[in-house]
DNA sequence: GTGAAAGCGCTAACAT
DNA sequence: ATGTTAGCGCTTTCAC
């Protein structure tokens, strides 16, 4: 027999539903029915409801409603670099989004601890989590596993290209395409050695970025000789290094399309420090137009990625993929080139 | 009478820890046990249990969990602007310092709808998160009213310095000295017209800087003359705007002492535009040293959070209110002065 | 229109 | 060393 404590009279107790039940003198599924807005509840029932969850500072417990839903309506990021200021520029709209559809987010950063990824798709596979916005290239390995096995999973990839990986729909730009269309403004501008200052080798968007600068030279008809591709990486310390490198060579290149902005901002730092002056003496374009871009000294050419965009879109199949099973085809945005001083020959 | 149906063989169910419990031949409390690590389980049922746990692709349901021990372990981290590269950067070393623990995050980003923040204090009062680390001086109304009330609540406020609020333990640096030790610091260079661009006038962070510039000019007997006051904000358009403003003035300033990098960013950007050189005719120093800035042209001087120990202090503090409820006096962490070029007399 | 009761998946007394 | 059982707070049939 258990000893039932007949009124929970401790003090400091969250209230639950059942207080504001007894509070308002009805049962607990009325009220929850009342608080869910659910039709059959007359108003003034309604209202004294509202005012009993009021009274008793009520609100409701987001584990046992998850529990008993299964569904938790929280969205999991996984980010691998939040130092990369794309990521929390994505971030601040994939927040707005999911907010607006009603669901929260978690976030899990990975740029540490790689393998840390693999926790969090437990939670998606114990149904703790709805779905998964992977917003890197990295996949965890146990999601892959998943998949294999043809498992159906809520899983959007955004950002960065996906590898030829079936079964994650895709929200992304057209890389190669992209990177061409830099390449291809420099060329048209009359630069003719056009190098690439090339981002982590096995980086999938580093490859597209480098294909797109080979393909728009070949266009061109100018050469992709080696001495004009320097293996660098997405940091600004990695851009500053190139730098080096670049002036050790016997002809230096007129123009340098960096694969990315933050290595653009180390390299032109770097450049100016050896007395080169962008882009009279060499000109240099980035990809990703962070927000310092437009205000650095010089304004910096580069590609702009429809964030927003990116994020509302991927949140909308998260959302179709959890609550549908629907919408599963890859979609791609457009991007937008953004032609500033720093590519323009005076 | 409920039906019990006898075996649950639906194809896609989330397996639970009966499925694993039936596999390996135990009850779900041995189950639960072994998987905690809990004593008394002889390691050969451990193994077994670990195994079938295994191949059911069984990980523990969050929320069930959470219901049963009335706690959650997870943090909410309210932020005001991700756009700001402080708040992401403060970000990963507090998701680090969670991780560690044991906690996982979830953010909520109130730039958009400060309202927003109301509705997450709900979900502490409801007992569905553990903790709330507040990144901003904003506190959303219903945690005051609840702190008023007298409720005791696990909530550590860190980055932006507190106005005269008791109950919520803060995790800080001196602003005020810090803004001092820029001017100091411009002061000993030689400059006499130290200008400041002071940030949002209600922000007591903008506030608290710009009391240190006072100080600091005080000390040196320099003047603080109303044209040396140039109300402007966080960001770098404003930061730009103002540069527009000081050069209608009659008399230029020769140092200035913006109250974040983002506006001296556009700062300078904008100065630059208009012929003006960093630092020879113009000296320029921010706070908060931003990644960016060290690579800047020219680099900036400018204060360095301690965003590190900060997250990691604050991380610890809400992890000892929430299990020990203990650890609730408030921190002052030192802050660095960094020299760069920019503020520097040639 | 409202209530009683079952049960989501888990953990922890309490039994054995 | 392991099983039985109660119950966390909620939603939702089903009955009235």
């Amino acid at each position: 027999m258990a000893k039932r404590k007949p009124i929970p009279t401790n003090e400091s107790r969250i209230p639950t539903m059942a207080d504001v039940a007894r509070i308002a003198g009805v049962s607990t599924s009325t009220v929850s029915r009342a608080l869910a807005g659910l039709p059959p509840i007359p108003e003034e029932t309604r209202q004294r409801i509202a005012q009993a969850a009021k009274e008793a500072g009520y609100a409701v417990n987001r584990h046992a409603r998850s529990l008993r839903l299964k569904r938790s309506k929280v969205i999991l990021v996984l980010i691998p670099n939040l130092a990369n200021p794309n990521f929390p520029d994505l971030l601040i709209h994939i927040d707005r989004a999911a907010y607006d559809c009603g669901y929260d987010i978690m976030i899990a950063h990975t740029a540490i601890d790689p393998g840390r990824s693999d926790r969090y798709v437990d939670e998606l596979l114990a149904g703790s989590i709805d779905g998964v916005l992977l917003t890197a290239s990295y996949c965890p390995p146990r999601l892959l596993e998943c998949i294999a096995a043809g498992r159906h999973l809520p899983i959007v990839r955004t950002l960065s290209p996906t590898p030829d990986l079936t079964g994650i729909t895709a929200v992304q730009i057209d890389e190669v395409k992209a990177a061409y269309d830099v390449v291809d403004h420099l060329a048209k501008q009359g630069y003719k050695r056009i190098a690439h200052l090339g981002g982590p080798p096995k980086e999938i968007m580093a490859i597209a970025r480098r294909k797109g600068w080979e393909k728009a030279l070949a266009d061109h008809g100018l050469s992709a000789s080696p001495d004009l591709y320097i293996q660098s990486g997405f940091t600004m310390i990695e851009g500053q290094r190139a730098a080096d490198e670049i002036r050790s060579r016997s002809e230096l290149p007129d123009a340098i399309f960096c694969s990315n902005d933050e290595s653009a901002y180390g390299l032109i730092a770097a450049l100016k420090g050896h007395g080169l002056r962008i882009p009279q003496d060499i000109a240099v374009a980035g990809f990703d137009d962070l927000s310092f871009s437009a205000v650095m000294d010089p304004p910096l050419t580069t590609v702009r990625l429809p964030r927003r965009d990116m994020a509302e879109r991927s949140i909308q199949k998260l959302k179709a993929l959890i609550e549908d099973d629907a919408d599963n085809d890859n979609t791609i945005l457009a991007h937008e080139l953004i032609i500033r001083a720093s590519s323009l020959r005076s």
